[in-house]
RNA sequence: GCGCCCGUAGCUCAGUUGGAUAGAGCAACGGCCUUCUAAGCCGUGGGUCGCAGGUUCGAAUCCUGCCGGGCGCGCCA
């Protein structure tokens, strides 16, 4: 990547763009991209004209689109109709497309056939992966999230970073990628000694460190206000983070004890949240402890770092703004002390040198978004990160309340992580309970639990990941609309067929005779583009919308379209059950890469 | 002061990177169950895409300037 006099926008959209994930050529849209621009280079447009191949927009304008020629034509300086019909005349589409038709001021619509898209439908079915082949050049990725501290417990500040980099490492291991995920937790830093001190008195009187920190925020509070009141505390808490840092046997058992136990709260988070990480993708700051003198000297000794006022500090001019000044960042503080940037710059190394990684996501809060880009230029400058590498920083908004405000408990508080979670099932339990009065306590209680925890998790996923978002009971927890609940009931809804269908067909045709029919078929053959444009993009919230179209296209095919009543024949009732099932198995596939669960009943 | 993000229907949100008459869902209103789960489906109403210019066959999308909101900016992470 150029390092020229950039300006913020472009450096920063720069690191996110121009992944395109190998062909596949069960994927409609890259099929016709390549038989337009064949037809376009065959009738003279030049190479780099792209061809701008689009899901068509509307029904009656077919079901793709090529929107390219007048793009062309404005380069060729000719008219974009009579182009149209020239590269109409010249796409070879006879197996796949019924018509081909030129609009407006020059789009192509590309009504495909029936008999070709079920059989496209058919092979899906076929196969155990959908027909989705894993990537021919897999990239070794590194998915950076959640990563809390650990001197306190998860709260929901940490949920964003947590659903979302789940579902990308999810759905990129799923393509073929190597997903290293990587847990970065705040393990490290001037609190520790505080909170080491005070367990350290608390194990004087009681007898399990586990006890002591069961609720680990209430511990920090009590740490906390030891340390503010009793002047010895305090002045024991400083000695304890010299200890710690000069690597003392004792003050170390402890402060093991303690990260042990808070990983613990951790784990038991992403147990209930179905999320994928464990005690293996913990990697957190203090690994890096031994690399950060190292590095400190290196950037020193090449310049790229310098000493300013008792700090080392590195002067981006890679960063200055309008005015000139460059961006400043602290590398080691006035007295030795490093920072997070340090931190960073290290687990970068570590990342590129020792993972191999050629991708590395970061789900981080966009106020993060300055301190991610002063780490990303400086160890690109510092020659740490090679152009092949690609950092990304996928920065998402605060958690808002209903009244717009950031989220929090009614006296003010934080929300812990696991209380919310705690309410979203029990939510669920008593909607499903009353929803199905016939479903067994225990029954209830494994529904409420999918779909609480489904629930919170689509919500989020489902909403631009930039943008700030608002924590809703009422509405994510509906079983109308685009909700997780309505997702996993349109999945229930299918099983309940197969179940009273009894045995299911193994291999009938598939035919596409009535409008709901086709259009379902068309949306079951687009789960791989959407899975490309997520992995490209980092936005979970494309798979979401797909879903839910998805789902909502089942539900009119299901009324329009009968499958078990009296008057249907059997090869239409095979037909029917086989996109049933197709659509089925894309659901449970596209929820679980998003770390969501579903039901055979609910 | 400098920088980043955001502004689309009453509310919550999409808008495939410049394409056709800006779409969903809630909420409102009107239909559809003795028949596959009505937790559903079908339909109606609802818009100065913050404002003003500019770029061009074409702009919610790109460029400039304003207005409004959020966040960040040398020793926390």
């Amino acid at each position: 990547m150029a390092l020229g006099p950039l300006k913020f926008a472009s450096f920063f959209q720069s690191s996110q763009r121009g992944r395109r994930p190998a062909t596949d050529p069960m994927n409609i849209r890259e099929l016709l991209t390549q038989k337009a621009q064949s037809a376009m280079t065959a009738v003279g447009i030049p190479e780099g004209v792209n061809p701008n191949v689009a899901p068509a927009k509307k029904a009656g304008f077919g079901d793709y689109q090529i929107n390219g020629a007048m793009a062309a034509a404005k380069q060729m300086k000719t008219n974009p109709r009579a182009l149209a019909e020239q590269i109409v005349g010249a796409l070879a589409l006879d197996d796949i497309a019924e018509k081909l038709e030129v609009a407006g001021p020059g789009f192509i619509n590309i009504h495909l056939k029936p008999e070709w898209l079920a059989a496209q439908v058919d092979a899906v079915l076929k196969d155990a992966r959908l027909a989705l082949a894993p990537v021919t050049k897999p990239d070794t990725v590194v998915v950076d999230y959640s990563s809390p501290n650990l001197a306190k417990e998860m709260h929901v500040g940490h949920i964003r970073s947590t659903i979302i980099g789940d579902a990308l490492a999810r759905l990129l291991e799923f393509q073929g990628h190597t997903v290293l995920r990587q847990n970065h937790v705040g393990d490290w830093g001037t609190q520790f000694g505080m909170l080491i001190a005070e367990l350290e008195e608390q194990l004087a009187t009681q007898d399990s460190a586990g006890f002591a920190l069961k609720d680990l925020e209430q511990f920090y509070q009590q740490a906390k206000k030891h340390f503010d009141d009793d002047e010895a505390f305090a002045h024991k808490a400083r000695d304890y983070v010299v200890k710690l840092q000069g690597g003392d046997a004792h003050i170390l058992g402890l402060w093991e004890k303690f990260k042990d136990i808070s990983l613990q709260h951790g784990e038991d988070n992403y147990r209930t949240l179905n999320v994928t990480l464990n005690r293996s993708h913990v990697m957190g700051e203090s690994s890096y402890n031994d690399d950060l003198p190292v590095l400190v000297k290196d950037l020193l000794a090449r310049g790229i770092a310098v000493e300013d006022q008792g700090a080392v500090v590195a002067f981006l001019d890679e960063m200055k703004d309008k005015e000139g000044n460059p961006s400043v960042v602290i590398i080691q503080k006035q007295g030795g002390g490093y920072l997070y940037a340090t931190t960073d710059l290290a687990a970068m190394r570590y990342r590129v040198n020792h993972l191999g990684a050629n991708r590395i996501m970061y789900f981080i809060d966009a106020r993060q978004s300055l301190h991610m880009q002063q780490v990303f230029t400086l160890s690109r400058k510092a020659g740490y990160v090679s152009d092949q590498v690609s950092l990304e920083h996928h920065a998402f908004g605060t958690m808002m309340g209903t009244d717009g405000k950031p989220f929090k408990t009614r006296s003010g508080g934080t929300v812990k992580l696991a209380e919310l979670l705690d309410e979203a099932i029990e939510r669920a339990t008593a909607v499903v309970s009353e929803k199905n009065p016939e479903l067994s306590q225990a029954e209830a209680k494994e529904i409420g639990r999918k779909v609480g925890i489904g629930a919170v998790k689509y919500s989020d996923l489902s909403k631009t990941r930039t943008n700030d978002y608002i924590f809703n009971w009422d509405a994510m927890l509906a079983f109308e609309g685009n909700t997780g609940p309505y997702l996993q009931y349109a999945y229930t809804r299918i099983q309940s067929i197969f179940r009273k269908a009894g045995e299911l067909p193994a291999d009938a045709p598939i035919v596409l005779a009535a409008d709901q029919e086709k259009a379902l078929a068309l949306r079951l053959l687009q789960f791989g583009e959407a899975l490309n444009q997520v992995a490209a993009e980092a936005l979970p919230h494309v798979l979401c919308t797909y879903l839910y179209e998805l789902a909502s296209q089942f539900m009119s095919f299901y009324e329009a379209c009968p499958i078990l009543k009296d008057g249907i024949d059997a090869p239409m009732r095979a037909s029917r059950l086989q996109l049933s099932q197709t659509t089925a198995r894309t659901l449970a596939q596209g929820l679980e890469l998003l770390g969501i669960e579903v039901s055979d009943k609910m």
